[in-house]
DNA sequence: CGTGGCATTAGAATAGTTCTAAAATTGATC
DNA sequence: GATCAATTTTAGAACTATTCTAATGCCACG
């Protein structure tokens, strides 16, 4: 990149300094994922995320989304959240929320309450550390 | 079974009222099942309770554990809990309460602390019913 | 410009679960 | 008790999401 004004224009320059700012090395394939994912606050599967990272002209491959959505989550970009039955999304609203999984759609939605107190690491079993807190409610539609 | 007294005495006699009080048909295999997973209160994978069933000398099918399992978490006599990660574990203790889940060791722990408060069900996504609503708090061993 | 180390890749392997089609069991009926 | 329809059980194949493997590619630095 030639300067500064080209750095603002480039779409690719946003992804870039999210990435550094977390000491993640900056590769093709995680600014092209970064981009996508923080285009808006979503939630996908790393499945998903393959499709659409592929279908915008890029190659790249299963192997290297779940390492990178492995690796995004562990330096807090994004948070990982499990759903049971096989299935992991990613979000990249990191904020204290939960969620609702529909089971018949396979949809993840938001919860706007908040509905779960702080939660006392002094708690925990013995000898561990938190990793994740996932409250999960699963719904299914009325009609089945 | 040839009178009361005897039902009192035979061990299965339990299981069977248990499965009756649900509207549960009663077969060899329910009643197997039944029996182990009531004898103590307990998390259980499928996998965890095919082998156990089946090194009490009898012999029940993968598919049937499932099955079973799926039948008695849908007529409310388990509680099916989803951890992510591909498993799902059935708990006989159906009262409300969360759990812990150790990544490092499988074991999924309950929770003495009453988290969440009351959810109400007016707040479901449209559309929807309750199916479950799991806390998980995914916990690792500290030395990792 | 060569070397070391990480990143990426395709495809195989794995784990948990569900599906399938056939055989067995059940209770109801003669 | 024999017969029937309906349900349950079964072995093993199929499926799905994910992880592993081993080879290849890429970049930074000397």
């Amino acid at each position: 990149m030639s300067d500064f004004g080209d750095k603002l224009q480039n779409p690719t320059y946003e992804a870039d300094s999210i990435l550094a700012d977390k000491g993640i090395f900056v590769t093709n394939q995680r600014r092209l994922i970064a981009t996508i994912l923080f285009a808006r606050n979503q939630h996908v599967t790393p499945e998903q995320l393959h499709a659409l990272v592929n279908q915008s002209g890029a190659r790249v491959s299963k192997a290297t989304v779940y390492n990178t959505l492995g690796l995004f989550a562990e330096k807090g970009l994004v948070r990982e959240i499990h759903v049971g039955n096989a299935k992991t999304f990613y979000d990249s609203n990191t904020s204290r929320h939960h969620h609702f999984y529909n089971v018949d759609t396979g949809d993840l939605i938001d919860m706007k309450q908040r509905l779960v107190p702080l939660f006392l690491h002094t708690d925990l079993p013995e000898g561990t550390v938190m990793e994740t807190a996932d409250l999960v409610v699963r719904v299914r539609n009325k009609a089945s």
